[in-house]
RNA sequence: GGUGACGUAGCUCAGUCGGUAGAGCAGGGGACUCAUAAGCCCUUGGUCACAGGUUCAAGUCCUGUCGUCACCA
């Protein structure tokens, strides 16, 4: 079996406040599970994301501060890194949407498309602060809301009454900010994205996409693309890529679109900083044998499944070369590989609320991975996965989830048959006799689950395939009830010894098939099993230089893993790694 | 407002092409004791949001109502 190319993205960060556990549950968690299998299969993933940089929210917030936005970006930036190494989410790269790189490629984005023709001028009405003499972004302007006659409506949303609005619909517009600006209502000419004319490519792409992606994201897509109109390209705003146009200062490509283009930026620069400069086009140009996946909320579903694809497909149309990044005669006019599958998530609920910074609902990730450690935390949200709906967080039921089964039914398998192991058998794997049916049943149960659990994995049914993980556990409690060792060891130690080995052996297999899940645990099972190379490589923060300036990065060296999925081969006489001790600790709430 | 979804046991969720509901956890009972009083066996819970309709038969299809969510200038 050949290697594949996966290449998993992951929805990018906005960095204007901490990442919170429907962050986690959504995005970021079910993208390193499916990359960790991936990589335990032994194909070989690129996963990348990072930070979000630009924007309004950002600048309104570092007004607000009296920063840079530079300065508010960056301090995010640094907890996602902490927060996400600390989660142990395995990004091959984790970078932003401020370097060097990025820029680059997002002006060639914008002329590709532009020389494509897929790009076009109008003008747009826009208030205007005559006072600061710039532009204002609706959500810095509120008034009277036209529908509902709400004083306090913002410029792009109505609170009051849920209805979308545009600035200049105001009545008696205002600024936020300074309620004495006076403003006016200015013309703003800015390019716009014919996404018309590349209905028929996106709906093609779509087309045979039946029976693996999720029904509600197809049938959503599908809508949308069928009547989507041209969207505005640009925005005036000078916190973001500026647009590569002679006498169009102070406007830069709408933030939604640079940051989609992301996941070519930063697979362009791990390729870069692995000293392997082309190695990103095996994953982007070579159609054949690589899959590229997009994980996200359900609140980015177009994006990632209609506009990135209009933008690829806009900009492969042409056939001269795009500027450095690729001009060999062979890939004149290449395509861009799309997207494969975009398992996009519900929402993580808490308390039947959503989250809210400011309404006071909310779970920072980074807290409670610092309180209770990453594997519980990982566990839980993976077994309410919002695969199919929104779910909801629940402090009892999370601490119920962690003892009783984590703890009590995996944990104490690993602890209840490597202390028999300790105290009866020196402390080594035992030499196993002949098998019995059972041993032998219970250990082709262990073998058959990497299919079964792998098909899941790879079909992105992550929490179906934990619970089926969870079903060999309470198997192999089940067989040591039945076969009872510590009643044989009286009277037939070496019947006894074959019954641990196959308990052992089971289990050995459980620390892989839980993994991609509990990748710490799985690593301290192993190391108690008596093995001393890790399933998984290592995850680190470095600074890169680029001409003008340094960033920050996370990134993984699988230099040491030497995990593989594939099902245990015990050796008996391998002697344990020490004496066993509790690897899950219980969880206590009020 | 428009578009697309969702509403199933106390909790988190499954229910494929329609045939009078399932799992895990929690709760109750039991036998054991290797284990972080964990594990194992047995077991109580549901007018499948509500109201109509189609059908021999609907959680499953259709309509409406209520509630929740996402997206859309």
């Amino acid at each position: 079996m050949t290697a594949e190319n996966i290449l998993v993205c992951v929805a990018w960060p906005y960095a204007n406040g901490d990442l919170h556990v429907g962050h986690v549950a959504g995005a970021y968690l079910p993208a390193d599970i499916f990359a960790r299998y991936q990589r335990l299969k032994g194909n070989r993933v690129v996963m990348v994301s990072g930070s979000d940089a630009h924007g309004t929210p950002i600048v309104v917030r570092a007004d607000k501060e009296g920063k840079t936005p530079r300065e508010v970006f960056e301090y995010f930036h640094s907890r996602f890194l902490e927060t996400q190494q600390l989660l142990g989410i395995s990004y091959d790269l984790f970078t932003h949407t401020d370097t060097e790189n990025h820029h680059a490629i997002g002006q060639q984005m914008f002329r590709r498309l532009l020389a494509n023709e897929y790009l076009f001028k109008a003008t747009q009405k826009q208030l205007y602060s005559e006072t600061q003499g710039k532009f204002l972004p609706d959500r810095l302007v509120e008034g009277t809301c036209p529908i509902c006659g709400y004083d306090k409506a913002r410029g792009d949303q109505c609170d009051n009454c849920g209805n979308l609005l545009d600035g200049t619909q105001l009545i008696n517009p205002r600024s936020r900010n300074n309620p004495d600006d006076k403003l006016t209502v200015r013309e703003s000419e800015h390019y716009f994205f014919d996404l018309p004319a590349l209905r028929e490519p996106v709906l093609a792409y779509l087309a045979d996409k039946d029976g693996y992606w999720r029904p509600t994201v197809l049938e959503f897509s599908r809508r949308y693309a069928e009547e989507m109109e041209a969207r505005a390209f640009t925005r005036d705003l000078t916190w973001g890529i500026p647009i590569p146009v002679q006498g169009a200062e102070g406007k830069c490509i709408y933030v939604w679109y640079e940051a989609l283009l992301g996941y070519l930026s930063a697979t362009v620069e791990w390729a870069k900083i692995t000293g392997q400069p082309d190695a990103w086009k095996e994953f982007w140009y070579q159609p054949d044998n690589v899959r590229i996946y997009n994980f996200i909320g359900k609140d980015n579903i177009l994006f990632h499944t209609v506009l990135w694809q209009a933008v690829l497909i806009g900009m492969q149309r042409l056939g001269e070369p795009w500027d450095g990044l690729d001009d060999s005669p062979q890939n004149r006019g290449p395509k861009f590989n799309l997207p494969y599958d975009v398992p996009a998530n519900q929402y993580l609920n808490l308390g039947g609320q959503k989250f809210s910074k400011s309404l006071g609902v909310s779970l920072d990730a980074i807290d409670l991975a610092q309180k209770y450690g990453a594997d519980p935390l990982r566990f839980y949200l993976s077994l309410i996965m919002p695969e199919t709906k929104d779910s909801d967080w629940s402090w009892t039921d999370f601490a119920q989830r962690n003892n009783s089964e984590l703890l009590a039914k995996w944990g104490n398998l690993i602890q209840r048959t490597l202390s028999q192991i300790w105290r009866n058998f020196e402390g080594r794997i035992p030499q196993p006799g002949e098998l019995t049916g059972a041993d032998q049943a219970i250990i082709a149960r262990a073998e058959a689950a990497f299919n079964s659990v792998g098909e899941k994995l790879n079909a992105v049914r992550l929490r179906d395939a934990l619970n089926e993980v969870l079903e060999l556990a309470t198997a192999t409690n089940q067989y040591l009830d039945f076969e009872a060792p510590w009643k044989a060891i009286k009277t037939d130690r070496a019947r006894a010894g074959t019954q641990l080995y196959v308990a052992a052996r089971v289990i050995d297999s459980l620390t892989v098939l839980f993994a991609p899940f509990t990748p710490g645990l799985s690593e301290k099972a192993r190391a108690q099993l008596g093995y001393t190379d890790p399933l998984f490589g290592e995850q680190y923060i470095e600074t890169l230089q680029e001409r003008g300036r340094s960033h920050d990065v996370l990134r993984y060296d699988a230099s040491r893993a030497k995990g593989e999925w594939k099902p245990s081969r015990l050796t008996p006489g391998q002697p344990l790694g020490g004496e066993p001790k509790g690897l899950v600790s219980k969880i206590e709430v009020n």
